[in-house]
RNA sequence: GGGCCCGUAGCGCAGCCUGGAUAGCGCGACACUCUCCUAAGGUGAAGGUCGAGGGUUCAAAUCCCUCCGGGCCCGCCA
């Protein structure tokens, strides 16, 4: 709506001083408090042709501006030139959210777009690392799916790694016994095996056989793999689920290499892509060039098939794009393996399973990936470009981020410094605390559903809304806060809006009204939404929506305290108030839908 | 050797893409504020050489260059 305000003003001043439309809406921006409504500095480009000061230019520019219902002034002020809303516009931008409700915001991009995220070991939980990666990735599919695309929610599961192997070695060593959470018990079982590993030769050899036998993917071994990883991995969902991160499909590692790997690898190998080196270090090895595009490096080749005939990491993962981008003939089986929250299937790839139309094929692939991992990223989308597939070059995206860390020290897997800080505990230390703050005459399991809400939500924004690039140094006190730039504090700007809603008993309008000043800011505020929305999903960034909602819930606290809607003096007012408290619920919701962020009834 | 990211108030961040009005916000610390739609709220005051230096520009936190501090990558690991 404030697009539509801008675009009504650049014409205004595009007849006023001649610039061209285009340009004139460039000058328009938000005002600051106490500014006017929107501002433009027009004056700064259209003075050098009038031949006078910029503050000369804004007096002679406002007094030739037209009119508009849209417009009740435009004052200049130095050189910019403050317009004034009218309250038509106001009026106008509370009737189309009522009007759009849920689908005001939406955008109208339509594109197959894959989001792969969070691909963590299946041998371990989830923690505060994997957990920064899974909401990111939660929330870029949110976003762009409200901006008009079809998304694919994938998960790779590297159900071949020696990590996998290492548990399962620790499986077989304990009366194969698991106790409690099985991501949990794995992950434990996973730091005993690998420092054992260190010291123990045998238990190396021997961990390495069952990886051998893992891969040749028949046998005992090879199933009872299978099983185990597929116990973690509904472990880590029961996660997923708890922390509303939904998949609509798994990829396995091993499906990867018996479905597709082959024709993939051929592809490259026919296009010329990759080369077999008959000498040098690299002798036996099939590598990408890379010298001409990524000079300066002492070795400029990247390896994709070792000396042994085995796929290394870019390897696969190069077949896997080609495949999400629909170039390979060979097609996954899939059997249902969970639901999500929303009682959507997930799909695991599998053997036995069936064909399943709707996965892959997409013109836009996002894989969130730690920056650590910049290199290889480069180096698909680069082998893209050599395929010919120049489009889809560009369109592999590498959504980088920063990792969470400790206030000591990265965190390691293997050396298991995870310990105690898995996305479980961290989701029950949020309850914890945020049941010690719900009052009100709740029953205890109510309390408990709405703490669990809180925390949930608490954890959510907290990780989005900070720039993906910055690290994530974690603390508890910062990733749990209840107040201030909070999950929490959106939740109650919602909730409170919500029982206005519920206790009003008439209908909401907008009337013919005189805004107060925090009626326009909201107005204003709720106005941008689109804008925002739109640049979010441009940009993959869920920051961006974070910052939004905090500011428009702090424009809605105000209002909230001052503006009485239930009791205002008259009539119109309460029915225009109440509107607005609804179109306010509704950006809000949306605002907090796309973060991931649940609402609960009542807090 | 080459490349990428970060550096903004005591602490944690937004703003940088697309240059413009006295640089915003949260936490912490200070002072107010619940007979009225939930105080997980609101208000006020305090706190900043935007890492340093140069350049471009009428105008630089924002664009360019150099340097400093921190992190990461350039594996037949994943």
């Amino acid at each position: 709506m404030i697009a539509n305000a801008k675009h009504q003003l650049s014409k205004l001043i595009s007849l006023a001083t001649g610039e061209p439309t285009e340009l004139c809406l460039k000058t328009l921006e938000v005002a600051e408090e106490g500014k006017g409504d929107i501002a433009s500095k027009i004056s700064f480009i259209a003075s050098k042709k009038m031949k006078m000061s910029p503050v000369q230019a804004a007096q002679e520019i406002a007094a030739k501006l037209e009119s508009h219902e849209w417009v009740k002034k435009a004052e200049p002020t130095g050189p910019y030139i403050n317009f004034f809303l009218s309250d038509s516009f106001f009026s106008e931008v509370c009737t189309k959210i009522l009007n759009e409700g849920k689908a005001y915001g939406r955008g109208g991009n339509n594109r197959r777009v894959i989001v792969e995220s969070p691909a963590v070991n299946p041998n371990k939980p989830w923690h505060i690392g994997h957990l920064r990666n899974a909401l990111l990735g939660n929330s870029v599919a949110n976003i762009l799916e409200f901006g008009g695309d079809e998304v694919q929610r994938l998960d790779y599961i590297d159900d071949l790694g020696l990590q996998v192997a290492q548990s399962l070695w620790g499986y077989l060593n304990s009366e194969g016994k698991i106790e409690g959470k099985a991501d949990h018990w794995m992950g434990a079982e996973y730091v005993k095996v690998a420092s054992k590993m260190e010291q123990d030769a045998i238990v190396k050899k021997e961990a390495e056989g069952i990886l051998k036998q893992m891969e040749s993917g028949s046998g005992d071994v090879a199933e009872q793999a299978r099983k185990l990883t597929e116990e973690c991995v509904r472990a880590q969902y029961e996660t997923a689920s708890n922390y509303g991160v939904s998949h609509d499909a798994l990829i396995c590692e091993s499906d990867i290499l018996r479905e597709v790997f082959k024709e993939g690898m051929q592809k490259l190998k026919d296009n010329n892509a990759v080369h077999h080196e008959t000498s040098g270090k690299n002798e036996g090895c099939w590598v990408v060039k890379l010298g001409g595009k990524m000079s300066g490096m002492e070795d400029p080749d990247k390896i994709l098939i070792r000396s042994n005939g085995t796929a290394t990491y870019t390897g696969k993962d190069m077949v896997f794009q080609l495949w999400k981008f629909g170039k390979l003939n060979g097609e996954f089986n899939y059997e249902k393996f969970l639901s999500n929250p929303n009682g959507k299937s997930i799909y695991i790839t599998s053997k036995e399973g069936k064909r399943k139309d709707g996965f892959g094929k997409a013109e836009l692939v996002i894989n969130v990936i730690g920056v650590e991992q910049k290199y290889p990223q480069e180096v698909i989308a680069h082998v893209m470009g050599l395929l010919g597939f120049e489009e889809e070059a560009k369109n592999s995206i590498h959504l980088s981020y920063e990792h969470a860390w400790l206030p000591e020290a990265k965190f390691s897997g293997r050396k298991g410094t995870w310990l105690g800080h898995t996305a479980d505990e961290l989701l029950e230390e949020g309850q914890k605390r945020a049941l010690e703050k719900v009052k009100g005459d709740f029953e205890d399991d109510e309390k408990k559903e709405i703490a669990k809400t809180v925390s949930a939500g608490a954890i959510r924004y907290a990780f989005l809304k900070i720039a993906p690039e910055k690290k994530l140094i974690f603390k508890w006190d910062e990733v749990l806060s209840l107040e201030g730039d909070s999950g929490p504090y959106l939740q109650y700007a919602c909730v409170r809006a919500r029982r206005i809603m519920e206790k009003a008993n008439f209908e909401p309008s907008p009337q013919p009204h005189a805004f107060n000043d925090d009626e326009k800011r909201l107005l204003k505020e709720l106005g941008r939404f689109p804008e925002v929305v739109q640049d979010a999903s441009r940009k993959m960034r869920p920051h961006i929506i974070a910052d939004y909602i905090y500011n428009l819930s702090n424009v809605f606290s105000r209002f909230y305290t001052n503006s009485r809607v239930l009791n205002a003096e008259t009539q119109e007012e309460r029915k225009t108030r109440l509107a607005m408290v609804v179109a306010f619920e509704k950006v809000l919701s949306s605002g907090l839908g796309l973060l991931g962020v649940p609402i609960p009834n009542r807090m």
